[in-house]
DNA sequence: ATTAATTGGCGAAAACTTTCGCTAATTGGG
DNA sequence: CCCAATTAGCGAAAGTTTTCGCCAATTAAT
């Protein structure tokens, strides 16, 4: 049971993350080029953000290397819950079952995704 | 088909959102009333909150009438959809599926909640 | 070694969000 | 009508995020 202060990485964080759930860790200059590659950035704002991220702890450093080498502080998983579990407070209230209504019904889903998440139901029920 | 330049109302003007979406159109009193009760705004900051939020054209305002009433320049629903959307944009890549399992996993659903989610399961299916 | 190129970081500018003081306009009661 | 109370709005302060210029440190090349 951990305190849960809700998690907001900004806009550009995110998009630094998931530069890194892509990549896997690198150093600065490849995350650079694909950030600089989606908008244009300087090579010193890359700098910058990563070593902002590095303070709120979004992202993690192994200085014994050089270039130093950044990788995400945590799992594009475990961020997905953690801010859906606030979208779905912020919107909904707390109501989970609406969103994933809503998910379901906006996408178009194949028949084996649909299946899967049909096998991930009856799993929950069994396990009741 | 509409444009979608990703749509990012700020905290603030989400909590706003939410408490219009709570207690439908309603003046400026009755908004600041809730404003206030959770975070202890000034009167003044929800007036401007919600002139800057007209001018994104996330709120709507009725002046014909005094007090002008405020309401929602969308529903719940449709909010949640594309936040919804942005965030799997974001972190999972447009895999929605992906968000759907999670959403699932994480929730304590009751047994209707989930017969629900798969009666919808069943009406997608039979759409096909 | 000395120089050139790459990498790392600070501090402050620019941009945006959130706050509120103060004033103007509108309303309701006497 | 006039006054008090409520409502609306402007403009600027305070707080954050995002940007980058400039310099220091490290590495690579001659």
């Amino acid at each position: 049971m951990v305190a849960n202060d809700s998690f907001q990485p900004t806009e550009v964080e995110l998009q630094m993350l998931r530069i890194l759930w892509d990549l896997g860790p690198s150093p600065v200059r490849d995350i650079h080029s694909h950030l600089n590659a989606s908008k244009g950035t300087n090579y010193s704002t890359t700098v910058k953000m990563l070593s902002v991220m590095l303070d709120k702890g979004l992202v993690r450093r192994d200085e014994t290397v050089s270039p130093h080498i950044y990788r995400p502080a945590f799992t594009r998983q475990s961020a997905g819950k953690r801010l859906m579990k606030d979208l779905v407070e912020k919107v909904y209230d707390g109501a989970t079952m609406s969103l994933v209504l809503h998910a379901i019904k906006s996408m178009k889903a194949s028949p084996q995704e649909l299946s899967e998440v049909r096998r991930l139901l009856d799993e929950m029920e069994g396990k009741k």
